[in-house]
RNA sequence: GGGCUUGUAGCUCAGGUGGUUAGAGCGCUACACUGAUAAUGUAGAGGUCCGUGGUUCGAGUCCACGCAGGCCCA
């Protein structure tokens, strides 16, 4: 009965399948992860994915990522819970649903309640969970599907409220305002996303200024800065350099006014000012109303120089001075002499990096008092100056007589043509356009034109937008930056420039964490505020809520709970209906903003066990995670989210390792899309190519972190390479295990120590390999893993070992020596099937029970159930391997000599000659004299060393060596060791080392310093490679030849058996038709021979046979006929 | 525009701390082997190591500036 299953040919999408259903069926997940009950755990987080979408081949990357490294810790010991999650908030449901109902924003609550449209957004969002579902079991991804976390849970969000009243309590959540994208138009801020929305940027004409700002301490002196905004002139309140640009004064005239002046600038952007023509003018002879204007430099100086200047503002209106450090000139990293000047000015509220920037140097912007006494813009949300502005304007226009297309009231004054007014009207002027004449009227400007730019502009109204400070709450992320700086450093990245790099300069730079969303499907923020801001509260949890809820009732504000007659859902639009009583007893709304999606998956560590009003010491033992993995893109989503609220709340880590992996492309490079048809179907990949080979593929092929240019003939050549190599090493075993009922017996196997130098090789191998793995998959290194085991299973194993040894495994019956030969292919099999399965979980464990099957309960049920094979470092025999890799290379040099003179393997020759400089190395190659003699077919290996006297020598400088001590002299040195013949060679060998002359100096170089080799053979064909040298012993004599000639003929005879389909095992007899020749004399002097090899019982020759075979060899024909006994 | 990252053979990738002749697999060409055989071995062709400067006796490797692709952020 056969022990071993053979496969003729193997289909790995059915293993896949067969194995799948094998772990359903035994509860293999379940089972590893109970077996370790009690043991140390490994914690793993699930970054949640969004059900919302179908799942990409992407996405069996980053799982698979998870997966390797959770069943590596399972089988090292480690007790790995892996809880799965959902994402299940944010714009892109919303966009979907509005998409799929065909409405817009501004329906909700109008066409479509707010409760019906979250509904909507609930259903949704799961609507793809069956095929993640399907994606993760097929692939292999083990995670408990069954209880994951979703993040619109009420128990969620409890957690994350809870979450949230700590930063409220320890004042770390404020309202402020942020620089937005902003509608006037519409009256509302946009989000990125509709900004990118195709033809919101436009090509305008705007009134661009370069203005003049008069330094405060130096006579007519201006600092130019150009802006395309001129309507932001009056909120200026710094001016921004490069500290490392150059700037210059140059001495001219201003070109509206003719007055004299000296201005800075950029110095590259000089010739973008000042016409070339006019650099050799005289200044003095300059007259007003000239075309060409002189200029000359005087002084030239480092952006670093200006820091500090301060100079008097553009508009001198009472209302908007503020005190210093106000208009100064600052440093900003953004500031390029692309265009403009190399001055930047800056509006605090009206640009994100003005803004940053200003926060950042401790400057005031411009604003101004309301009723309220709260500051804001002098531009109002209708887009228009306020009055402050609007009178200064309408004053100027009086007094250097500027007529426009109206009269303009103080409240008219539009930044944009927001009114619509007649722009084809003779006298129309924008406001940019009256800015800019007071201006040049004023010695205050220096060039104005129009300009051609992209603007952004409003998808719903079409016109353009602007950059405004709108409310929002935030988290004080910046208190804590030092924190979150010094714990990153703390956690391992992988790679690691992800970590020092992308999120370290993150952290650097970091700015308040801006929480609020202006949305409806999300979480909402739990903080309720009385109608004028001065009473707030923030509401930690459902008990807490609905005791509110009593008090509004109680207190009459609430006729009821929103709540009666149905479940807590802390979603919009119930909570909006919660009316909460104040300290003082006034009502109080709930600040109608959801917060950020990013802070539902940061907060999973603790809300995915609702904490902490459950399972504390689940998430204390589980707390913080050992291990993440996710896209590279979530640097600052996910891993900034999880870092900053571990940091903030827990002043801990939340994660110790973790792989942030690269994009997954298209085979040319190009993104994968749906729309443009390139992307990667996994179902239809998994179904062609099955899960171990597309892992393994996605694994080995590059570094996780490196984008993968995925190329399903990459995934062909894995299973190709390496999965059938693997499987016809298996193949072999199975085959010849079964011939000789040959059973692995754990309790009976050969010492290692009392097998073949060839085992105790693959053995030692072996153990290295285990070391290797273990020490990249422990560095979370799977790259180098895989391709460790790759190679040892394909070189080493399958093309050596195997190779080598197949004779043992024919020959004869059962013997210790073949038996240790099983032993240790098996034993190979066994520990690459443990080490391969992290990765290619399915056919590991194929692998694994076919080869364990047969020895039942000694064996675990499945390999994910067992322990990491401990490598035994004993068995390590270093010598060994140094030995075997020069029987590899000898044999390579053997077969290319055997190629050049056009001699076959079949062939037996006499001898090969190797050269050996030490007695070292010559025992090192006897050890594997005879592997090196069968595999080359030759009769014996003779050694050359210096008592021969035949030898010949070179010297080649070692360059490494030699560089270090003589530095600039090593040309000179090396030349002179190259010039070296038999007599210094010997002269150094001797005495240990040998003068060499450089000019008048004479210096010693020493033995070491030097390699000497040995390439050469007077009188023989020789070859050399990596310092080794090999002769071959071409004479074929009669005797070789007629040998040659019997092993031809074994060979056409095995051909013939296997036409014949005969089986190993069976005997024949030959009949041949003598050729009177010394073919014959050959066959009858190694009659033994062939019928040992053949099996045959007997070998006739006749005279004449009819039916005969006719075998056409070399150099003569033969006819036989073979029939089975 | 900024930060990070990648660029080595037709393709996919290796190439601690600088060392003179830059490697592997696939593909291609030729030859061989044949009791693992839809496997295997050997040899050959194929390189501006993205470019330009610099440091050095010596640069794929270190530095600077570019170019091209990618991600994130503005």
């Amino acid at each position: 009965m056969k022990k071993y299953r053979e496969f003729k040919q193997v289909q790995y999408p059915e293993i896949g399948e067969q194995i799948l259903a094998f772990w359903k069926e035994n509860h293999v997940f379940e089972q590893s992860v109970e077996n370790r009950q009690g043991a140390e755990t490994f914690t793993f987080y699930e970054g949640p994915p969004s059900a919302n979408g179908t799942p990409g081949i992407h996405h069996v990357m980053a799982r698979t990522i998870k997966d390797v490294f959770c069943r590596y810790k399972t089988l090292k010991g480690y007790q790995v819970k892996r809880k799965g999650g959902w994402d299940t908030h944010g714009l892109p449901v919303e966009l979907q649903v509005e998409k799929e109902l065909g409405i817009t924003k501004e329906d909700i609550g109008k066409s479509i309640s707010v409760e019906e449209y979250n509904r909507k957004c609930r259903e949704t969002v799961m609507r793809f969970k069956h095929e993640w579902d399907d994606l993760t079991e097929q692939i292999g991804y083990w995670v408990d599907l069954d209880d994951p976390y979703i993040t619109f849970e009420a128990p969620y969000i409890e957690s994350l409220w809870y979450l949230l009243k700590q930063l409220y309590d320890k004042d770390l959540l404020y309202k402020g305002y942020t620089i937005q994208p902003y509608s006037p138009a519409a009256g509302t801020g946009l989000s990125s996303h509709e900004l990118n929305q195709p033809g919101c940027y436009r090509d305008v004409k705007d009134t661009s200024i370069t203005a003049q700002f008069k330094l405060a301490n130096e006579e007519d002196t201006y600092i130019l800065a150009w802006t395309t905004t001129p309507w932001t002139l009056p909120s200026n309140s710094a001016l921004a350099v490069g500290e490392s640009l150059e700037y210059v004064k140059v001495k001219t005239f201003n070109p509206y006014t003719f007055e004299a002046q000296t201005v800075l600038l950029a110095k590259d952007r000089l010739h973008a000012y000042f016409n070339p023509k006019a650099k050799d003018l005289n200044l003095n002879e300059y007259q007003p109303g000239d075309k060409l204007i002189p200029f000359q430099i005087i002084e030239t100086l480092k952006g670093r120089d200006l820091l500090g200047l301060a100079y008097e503002p553009l508009f001198p209106i009472p209302a908007l001075l503020q005190p210093y450090p106000a208009f100064t000139v600052v440093a900003g990293d953004y500031v390029t002499t692309e265009d403009g000047t190399g001055i930047v000015h800056l509006a605090k509220a009206f640009g994100a990096d003005d803004f940053r920037t200003l926060v950042q140097q401790g400057i005031p912007g411009i604003f101004v008092k309301d009723e309220q006494g709260n500051e804001v813009p002098v531009v109002d949300k209708q887009g228009r100056f306020l009055p402050v502005v609007g009178n200064y304007l309408a004053e100027k226009m009086a007094e250097h007589d500027i007529t426009a297309h109206k009269n303009l009231a103080s409240d008219e004054f539009y930044v944009k043509n927001y009114p619509q007014d007649d722009e084809t009207h003779p006298d129309y002027k924008s406001t940019d356009v009256i800015i800019s004449i007071i201006l040049k009227n004023e010695n205050k400007a220096f060039k104005v034109e129009k300009y051609e730019h992209s603007y952004p502009h409003c998808w719903r109204t079409d016109m353009p937008i602007l950059y405004y400070p709108l409310e929002s709450w935030f988290i004080k992320t910046t208190a804590y930056k030092d924190k979150l700086v010094a714990h990153n450093k703390t956690i391992h990245w992988k790679p690691e420039a992800t970590g020092t790099g992308r999120f370290g300069n993150w952290l650097e730079n970091l700015v308040d964490w801006n929480l609020s969303r202006s949305r409806f499907w999300g979480t909402p923020l739990p903080i309720w505020r009385t109608e004028d801001g001065s009473e707030s509260r923030c509401v930690g949890s459902i008990a807490e809520l609905e005791e509110g809820i009593q008090e509004a009732i109680a207190k009459g504000y609430l006729e009821k709970s929103p709540y009666e007659g149905r479940e807590i859902d802390l979603h919009r639009p119930y909570v909006d209906e919660v009316i909460l009583v104040s300290p003082s007893g006034k009502k109080m709304y709930r600040e109608p903003d959801l917060i950020d999606v990013w802070f539902d998956s940061g907060a999973m560590p603790y809300a995915q066990w609702h904490y902490p009003f459950e399972n504390k010491s689940v998430f204390d033992a589980n707390y913080p995670a050992d291990f993440i993995a996710e896209g590279v893109d979530q640097t600052r989503g996910w891993f900034f989210t999880l870092h900053t609220l571990a940091v903030m709340l827990f002043d801990s880590v939340s994660f110790k390792n973790v792989i942030a992996n690269g994009l997954v492309l298209d085979k040319n490079g190009n993104k994968m899309s749906k729309r443009l048809g390139n992307a990667v179907d996994p179902f239809k990949t998994l179904k062609e190519y099955g899960p171990d080979a597309l892992r393994w593929y996605m694994l080995s092929n590059a570094n996780p972190w490196d984008n993968l240019k995925f190329n399903t003939d990459g995934v062909v050549e894995v299973q190709r390479r390496f999965f059938g190599t693997l499987q016809n090493s298996y193949n072999f075993f199975a085959l010849y295990a079964n011939l000789d009922a040959f059973v692995y017996d754990p309790a009976n196997v050969t010492p290692v120590g009392e097998r073949a130098e060839l085992d105790r090789w693959i053995i030692s191998k072996l153990q290295s390999l285990l070391i290797e793995v273990e020490r990249a998959l422990d560095d979370y290194d799977a790259t180098p893993a895989s391709r460790a085991i790759m190679n040892f299973t394909v070189d080493q194993l399958s093309n050596w070992y195997v190779r080598l040894a197949r004779k043992r495994f024919w020959r004869g019956d059962m013997n210790p020596d073949k038996k240790a030969a099983y032993e240790t292919l098996y034993e190979c099999l066994l520990s690459i099937s443990q080490v391969m399965s992290p990765i290619a979980p399915f056919y590991a464990d194929w692998l694994y029970q076919n080869l364990t099957n047969a020895i039942g309960q000694q064996s675990a049920l499945s390999v994910h159930l067992t322990d990491w094979p401990k490598p035994v470092p004993a068995w390590i025999n270093a010598d060994l391997e140094i030995s075997m890799e020069l029987a590899q290379d000898i044999s390579s040099l053997v077969h290319s000599l055997r190629k050049k003179d056009r001699l076959k393997v079949r062939q037996p020759l006499q001898k090969i000659l190797i050269p050996v400089l030490s007695e070292q190395r010559k025992t090192q190659i006897q050890h594997v004299e005879e592997l090196i003699r069968s595999e080359v077919n030759v009769k014996e290996v003779s050694y050359i060393d210096d008592t021969s006297g035949i030898l010949v020598k070179s010297v080649k400088p070692n360059f490494a060596l030699l560089g270090k001590k003589y530095g600039p002299k090593l040309k000179q040195v090396s030349q002179a060791i190259q010039g070296w013949g038999k007599e210094e060679i010997a002269a150094i060998e001797r005495n240990g080392n040998h003068p060499v002359h450089l000019g008048e100096e004479e210096v010693l170089v020493l033995l070491e310093e030097v390699l000497i080799s040995s390439e050469d053979i007077p009188g023989w064909s020789v070859a050399t490679e990596r310092g080794l040298t090999v002769a071959l012993d071409v004479t074929v004599t009669e005797e070789l030849k007629q040998e040659g000639i019997a092993r031809e003929l074994v060979n056409r005879v095995q051909n013939l058996r296997k036409d014949l389909g005969l089986e190993v095992q069976d005997k024949i007899r030959i009949q041949l038709q003598r050729l009177n020749n010394e073919v014959d004399t050959a066959i009858q002097l190694f009659s033994s021979y062939i019928q040992t090899e053949t099996q045959a019982i007997e070998l006739v020759f006749v005279d004449k046979l009819t039916d005969g075979i006719r075998l056409e060899l070399d150099d003569f024909e033969l006819t036989l006929i073979i029939e089975k006994i």
